[in-house]
DNA sequence: TCATAATACAACCATATGGTTGCCAAATGT
DNA sequence: ACATTTGGCAACCATATGGTTGTATTATGA
């Protein structure tokens, strides 16, 4: 098993999906997060920890308050990914087009 | 813990990623499959199965084999999901805007 | 000043996950 | 016919994951 903890770990989980999405309406502090979920302080601030790592939210001290700020940018990295996986789909069929072309021709 | 079985759950492992990629230039059976990676049969048939559980990877038995297809429109989920994240983004800054046309319009 | 709001830290727990090995079954090709 | 290729099934294992509870710390506000 090799060491794991990137953008993709981050949104495998449904709830950190949906904190992601309540952070995108704005930022918010832990307390502020917790509301509507109905699992414990911690157990959000696990989630927190993860999403931080991977660069997908930003933690910022304010007072006794920690600031969460979702930084959408590291979905690029989803979207690239899958966009990858679809240019190898289509290179697929260009190249069949292309050897049915060469077929005819002959 | 809810049960999971979802594209995102499905692309979280890196292994599985590769077995999209591969599989996006083109089906293989699981033979096929396996070569390039340091793992057991056992252990890519057991990704097959969670990416065929959720809708990733057809599986077709032809002969003694397992053609496994890859199936890309799973994936819009994944896009779907982040496009949405990025318009709620969106939406804060145009109220944000909308917000200061009103204030120095007064 | 002092209760409280907002978190951090640590220990613990059940289950999921990703992997292994061993053995079995069924098509395939020579 | 029969060895081989292809893959299924089951048991097992170590670690990761997502959650809990309890206790401690530190700003804040009345």
């Amino acid at each position: 098993m090799i060491e794991r903890r990137d953008v993709f770990q981050a949104i495998a989980d449904p709830t950190r999906r949906m904190i992601i999405q309540k952070l995108s309406r704005g930022p918010q502090n832990l307390a502020g997060i917790i509301e509507d979920f109905g699992i414990s302080r911690q157990a959000i601030a696990k989630h927190i920890k993860v999403l931080n790592e991977c660069g997908m939210v930003s933690v910022t001290p304010k007072g006794r308050e920690q600031v969460c700020e979702v930084q959408l940018a590291a979905l690029d990295e989803v979207n690239d990914w899958v966009a990858e996986s679809r240019k190898l789909w289509n290179q697929r069929f260009q190249k069949l087009e292309q050897f049915l072309e060469d077929t005819s021709s002959k």
